[in-house]
DNA sequence: GTTCATCTAGTCAAATTTGAATAGATAGGT
DNA sequence: ACCTATCTATTCAAATTTGACTAGATGAAC
């Protein structure tokens, strides 16, 4: 559920101001077959809850709805910009592939050296289960599947690969590659 | 759902006739901490519907409750045998990891030449996302996140792992190696 | 100028999952 | 004998997800 929140709040603050339909076509756009598959009704629960809970609330855009149903169009509250962050920074932490997706499709919204720290904390306990997991007695005939030598090395192999996807990371993000949001130099400096 | 269809009715047919807190006790040790994370509600849940499905029905194993309150021990109908193949040849087919390895833990409950002809099969598909991911346009400072390299490339990168793990799988299989249902020689020859 | 296909936008019931609570039984200490 | 910690076994309400359905608007073909 959190991935569900932390894309919604993510698209509409990438957006500005934006309804449920809204949302979900930016997601089906930017899923290629894979990373996620979020169906409209999680999205208009989502919507509902966080509204609730005051993350975000109805606002309005310029562009009343040219096509179609009327819409409902929401911003996010300064509560909901906190959450986001929370959520963000959790799925960077994530063992997840699913949910680091989702971590790195917005981490340029939070501070280059932050996402920095966060990888290289992240490291520490991935690396711990990778140690755990070779720990792990296995048997050539299993006497039952946590003793089998596929299946254990398979997640062996799992996580092996999110370290060193982890790693690549940050080495673009130490090269300086992306633009984060506490370098965005609009091409003028500031205004007198 | 369906895989926790597949491991409740995968554990019951281990054990020949169990009830829903064995299944959980089973699963959870089976868990090294990765694969699974079963709950006992949705254990209690899946019985139930496996039960109104005719897939299992309640049994009488010989050993009366030693301990704790009562309980009701299932076994597999011959129906509930047909839709745990299914279920099974479907997670050895699934790309998602969590399925995939719910499936290993069984497979030894179908004929090896069948699991090697479903792996093999599911190469092919597997090849075709990734060659798709491949051929998707990123950007070096993404407009949206589907065009973000590192997203993109961390999806090449798992699936490029799922292949090879599956090409490992393939491997050991066709060396001979684990016993599978077709092969029980069970040291002796049938009674005359 | 009306029908049809399609895109837009959202709703809803049913299925499923979660997390916490309930409750029986026994063993060990005092 | 009684208390209580712990293991056994299940139940339940609430949260969440799914999938299928409803329904408004437009444009293009006829």
């Amino acid at each position: 559920m959190s991935t569900v929140r932390l894309l919604v709040l993510g698209t509409i603050l990438r957006r500005g101001v934006t309804h449920g339909y809204g949302v979900h076509q930016d997601l089906t756009s930017w899923r290629a077959d894979t990373w996620t598959s979020v169906k409209p009704g999680s999205i208009y629960h989502a919507l509902e809850k966080l509204e609730a809970q005051g993350m975000i609330m109805p606002a309005d855009s310029g562009n009343p709805a040219k096509l179609g149903p009327s819409r409902t169009e929401y911003m996010l509250t300064e509560q909901g910009k906190t959450e986001f962050q929370t959520l963000l920074e959790n799925a960077l932490k994530s063992n997840d592939l699913q949910q680091l997706a989702a971590g790195i499709a917005f981490m340029e919204m939070l501070p280059r050296q932050h996402v920095i720290s966060i990888l290289e904390e992240r490291l520490i306990p991935l690396n711990q289960s990778v140690a755990f997991l070779k720990t792990l007695p296995t048997e050539p005939i299993p006497s039952d599947p946590s003793k089998h030598p596929e299946l254990v090395g398979m997640w062996i192999g799992y996580m092996e690969y999110v370290v060193s996807a982890t790693r690549k990371l940050l080495q673009s993000l130490h090269a300086g590659k992306y633009k984060f949001i506490d370098e965005i130099t609009d091409g003028g400096g500031e205004p007198s």
